[in-house]
DNA sequence: AATCCATTTAATTTATACATTAATGAATTT
DNA sequence: AAATTCATTAATGTATAAATTAAATGGATT
């Protein structure tokens, strides 16, 4: 007997996963207040899976819970994006240290290898679309192949946090020349077991680009993003 | 006019509270279930903040809800402890550096060197309790004062989901004599604004007690904290 | 016009009712 | 006896009603 693919959700996850979706889309724009009738009106359905969903949102940070005023979408501030950052850079270098101490298959190096390639081949067409997936795909190797779900997770949050500061600066960005070198010696040090190495070379590399995207925002004067 | 000193919490809130407390006292052992109605029988309340505390609680892992089991206390097995002691790592070693970057005040320093200070006199009158609150105060002050509003948070949640575990581990573990020099080494390193050093030092102390722990659940065959 | 206070209103918080679905187990068939 | 079916039960998921609380309003008074 084949059971269907998945489960049927919930309306709690559809509420969750919608909200979240239009947060992240900038359908919903930073700043923007909804009390939970109007959301629940949105999503279609009553005020308790909405409810629900909109706490469990609060709680990763995307949205704030301001009585008597609903949700509000948190804008990000320069400050925000510091902390944020901070944050993925200690927990990115763990997962690269952890990669290298526990040690990758030929596979997954090879994986992670091939972004790399794709990015560079991205740059050389000029089409920052999609060397931001490239990008974002090594870095989700990274973390996916450090064996440790619980950092999956925290760093899946954070790289949500920062999603419409990230989709904003693309644009305005420096072109991401030298950041292929950083991947590739990462992937390097990886391969060679030296987890210092490879904790430090990615370090370097995290520290800068979110040094690069913090100055984008304040010379452009963008706080409510 | 004097506003009283907090606003009183919610049901929602209450129920969060006492019911974490719970957990974390272990008045709800490791592997315990109740379904809702049982739940907010104990807290004396509705289902409705029950739930919603259940909910939060399990996204911060102490709990899992199992549909129609209701709520389980998650054991923590060696492997949850390996992922957890990992990330904990990286995130407070995250803070040492961040502290010697930014750098501290005169009277935070003092904080930290008082506070080991106290780890040395409670171990000198062998009381592990009392070390074990002057520890817990140094960890608590570095993170604090590397100045991360979300890294404090994430770092008490993942302090949470070991503590059963470390109370447990503190009657059996080994007298924690070297742990003292090397946070005075780590305020010494945030002093001269060396943040390398100041990360390498903490890294190596917690990844050492971490071992330690996890070595200590292996060898007593404490899977089911 | 400004301020104070009472009243109304709006939104949330909590409780409860209702709908849905998975688990249980007894009855029936093989 | 084992397996299968189907009704029953129990628990959750969802909707809504009731209670609470805080903000806003507006009229009376200064």
């Amino acid at each position: 007997m084949m059971r269907s693919a998945k489960a049927k959700e919930s309306l709690s996850d559809k509420a969750y996963r919608e909200l979240k979706a239009k947060i992240l889309d900038n359908e919903l724009h930073a700043g923007q207040q909804m009390i939970e009738a109007e959301v629940s009106q949105l999503l279609n359905m009553s005020r308790t899976p909405t409810r629900e969903a909109m706490l469990k949102i609060a709680n990763e940070g995307l949205i704030e819970l301001k009585p008597r005023h609903g949700m509000r979408v948190k804008p990000i501030s320069v400050m925000d994006m510091q902390e944020i950052y901070e944050i993925l850079t200690g927990l990115e270098s763990t997962a690269a240290a952890l990669c290298a101490t526990k040690g990758l298959t030929a596979e997954q190096l090879d994986l992670m290898r091939q972004s790399v390639v794709d990015m560079d081949k991205a740059l050389n067409r000029d089409d920052l679309i999609e060397w931001a997936q490239a990008d974002e795909r090594f870095h989700r190797y990274l973390v996916e192949f450090s064996n440790n779900d619980r950092l999956q997770i925290l760093v899946a949050n954070f790289i949500e946090q920062s999603h419409r500061a990230r989709m904003l600066t693309l644009k305005i960005r420096p072109k991401p020349t030298n950041s292929n070198k950083d991947h590739s010696d990462v992937v390097k040090a990886i391969e060679e077991r030296n987890s210092e190495q490879a904790r430090a070379i990615h370090h370097k590399h995290r520290e800068q680009s979110g040094q690069m995207m913090i100055n984008l925002l304040k010379d452009y004067g963008l706080n409510h993003i």
